[in-house]
DNA sequence: GTTCGTGCAAATCTTTTGCAGTTTC
DNA sequence: GAAACTGCAAAAGATTTGCACGAAC
C-alpha cells in the first residue's frame, strides 16, 4: 500500500478525532486541505486501511459505516437522541475466545444503544426508536 | 398496528426460519404465498415490527439489514467464508448494566466474525477480509 | 367515513466500479 | 517504465417516500 499524501492525511485525520467519522465526514474534513480529493479515493483509502488492519469499520449506525483508528478492544455506545458514538472500555475480561460453538473467532464488535449522559442531563429525549 | 394478513405472514415467516433473512429474503419468501406483495410493504412491516419490539434489526452484515424474531439476549456470529449468521448463546452473565460511563443503556448487540465450523471442516477459506 | 395499510414508481443515500490520466517507486 | 493511485462520472444496491387506491374498524 503506497503511502500517498491523501492516505496519510486521511489516517492523520482519523487518529486526531475522538468521534467516529463516516466516509462523508472524512471527505469533508480532508477537502479543507485537499479540495480536489474525490469521494472514491476516500472510500478506497478507508478500505485499504481497514484491510491493512490499521482502522476499524463500524456498523454501529444502521445506515452508514463509521471508522475508528483505535483498533484495541473496546465497545461502542451510540446515543439514540443525538447520534453521537462513544468509546466504552470493556468491563472485565476483554480477551476474545478462540472458538465459539465450533466456529473460529477472528473479531468481535459490541454495540450499545441508549441515551448518553449529556442528553440525559439536558432532558433530550430519544428521537429514534429501539 | 393493524394485524393485516401480510404482516402476519411476515411475522410467521420470521418465526419459522432459523437464519436471519434480509428484507429481500423476506420479500421472496412471502411472494410465494402473496405474489402481489410489494417491497415497500415488507420494509414498512419490518420497521413496524421492530418499533413494536417484536423483532430485532441486525447490522451484522455490513451492507444489508437482517431481521431476527428472537428478541432474547444472544450474540450473532457471521462467517466470512459463507456469509451465514448463527445465533450464539452469550456465555456467562447476560444481564445488561443500567448505565455505562453515565450513559443509559437500552440495548446491546454483539457481533462475532470469523469462520464457521462447517467452512472450517470443508476447508473453505474466508472470502472477505477483516 | 375516516384512518390505516398496500402497491407501485420514483427518489434518496451510501458505496462501488470503469476508465483515463497521474503519481510513486 | 510498470504498478499502484487519483479523480470523475456513472452504476449498483438498499431503503425511503409520495401518492392513489383499497381494506379495516
Amino acid at each position: 500500500m503506497t503511502p500517498t499524501i491523501q492516505r496519510l492525511a486521511i489516517l492523520d485525520y482519523l487518529r486526531s478525532v475522538c468521534c467516529h467519522p463516516t466516509a462523508d465526514d472524512v471527505l469533508s474534513a480532508i477537502r479543507e486541505k485537499f479540495p480536489s480529493i474525490s469521494r472514491a479515493t476516500v472510500y478506497n483509502t478507508l478500505d485499504a486501511l481497514r484491510k491493512a488492519g490499521v482502522i476499524l469499520r463500524l456498523s454501529v449506525d444502521p445506515s452508514v459505516a463509521r471508522y475508528d483508528a483505535d483498533t484495541g478492544p473496546h465497545a461502542h455506545f451510540r446515543c439514540r437522541a443525538c447520534g453521537k458514538v462513544y468509546d466504552i472500555e470493556i468491563p472485565g475480561d476483554d480477551t476474545v475466545p478462540e472458538h465459539v460453538d465450533g466456529h473460529r473467532v477472528e473479531s468481535v464488535r459490541t454495540y450499545i444503544y441508549g441515551t448518553c449522559a449529556q442528553c440525559l442531563a439536558e432532558g433530550r429525549d430519544r428521537e429514534e426508536d429501539a
